[in-house]
DNA sequence: TCCCTGATGTGAACGATGTATACATCTTAG
DNA sequence: CTAAGATGTATACATCGTTCACATCAGGGA
């Protein structure tokens, strides 16, 4: 605590998160180096061997960070969605957070994710049962897990075209009526299939 | 073509494509490194930068062979599907390419796609556009734009949440039923939410 | 109070990588 | 036959992940 000790640093474990977050917002994945997050951290390059078993461990708390921000950021579309519209405003959601945070998204989700941080699975365990709580919610009579297995691709495969530049993200409009019409095509097959999702995007 | 000749490769851009498939086959992203390729190809390390401008210009190649690849492999499926069981079989070959060339699929959509690869979203618009072309043949009367791209992301999302261990792929049986539950649940919510998809996988 | 042990940060070093530059070798068009 | 362009080589540099020996600090037991 005192003020003249500048050899250690107080709490670079934090330190090293925050700016290994900022660098990915920045530079995308390939900018988040060890050393670029120690140099940022203003510490020795080696400094966040203390904390990080190497630069994977690194990105894997990220990533758990990731999963956690994205639960709240669902819940804040609607904390106990009910019925299709609320699960579709969950679903927009969903991807609004992966194009708001392109990398952060891919390093949560395109990378082969390493079965030994006990703290990634932890979180996107979570992730999943939530998704299927809030499935089962607004269909008790369905079967939850295959319905919310089935929920959780469309969405996420939206979120990963839209990211791939394959799908129409000029506005937020746009993206949200896409997924809310894909997420209710899902619901009201026969709806879509006679044309009421046209106010979807233009094409590839 | 004078075989005392070892100094000049004969088709070096074809040997590093194919050098740098093996080795994203056998040790993943991280393995692709251009003097790897160059190694594997009997070459020093910098010839390769004759027919790739970088790294990243060899593996927009990879992945717009991959695309071939995965089109002709959904061909195979079957040639000109035209009934829901028909696409729906076409999606599982999807899943199932996804599965078996786990690092390729990634290459092709995990990394972010410069948009100056011509080659590659070329290959990309073919199949999305392959992808409208069937399911338009199967819902002539459905908004063709707006359905297969729904098909499309649900598929694309199981692919990517299998990929990640997320679901259950223990055997290609379970994989198989799943997606083509999941398909039809698109094409008949009414009975997936009543409970017809049970051969779905057992939860997360 | 002292000091000593463990936690934390530093520095130099190694091998690997992407890439630029200058040079060598071959092929082929005129 | 020769000159020029295409193709491959050698060398070099900055950066990266990671290891190891060492320095510095904090806190508890004597």
């Amino acid at each position: 605590m005192s003020p003249s000790s500048t050899y250690h640093h107080g709490d670079l474990r934090a330190a090293c998160l925050r700016a290994a977050r900022e660098l990915l917002e920045e530079d995308g994945s390939a900018g988040l180096s060890l050393r670029a997050v120690a140099r940022r951290a203003g510490v020795s390059a080696t400094a966040p061997y203390r904390h990080y078993a190497d630069r994977e461990a690194l990105v894997s708390a990220v990533a758990a960070e990731g999963y956690r921000e994205l639960a709240t950021h669902l819940a804040q579309a609607h904390p106990a969605p009910s019925t299709p519209d609320e699960l579709a405003a969950v679903a927009v959601a969903y991807v609004q957070f992966a194009l708001k945070h392109p990398a952060l998204f891919r390093a949560m989700f395109a990378e082969p994710c390493d079965p030994t941080s006990e703290e990634r699975v932890a979180a996107t365990a979570a992730i999943s049962e939530y998704v299927r709580t809030i499935v089962a919610a607004t269909f008790p009579d369905g079967d939850a897990d295959a319905l919310s297995t089935t929920v959780w691709a469309l969405v996420h495969g939206l979120a990963f075209l839209h990211l791939d530049g394959k799908l129409d993200s000029s506005t937020p409009e746009i993206v949200a009526a896409q997924v809310t019409s894909a997420v209710h095509a899902l619901f009201h097959a026969a709806a879509a299939v006679s044309g009421t999702v046209a106010t979807a995007q233009p094409g590839v």
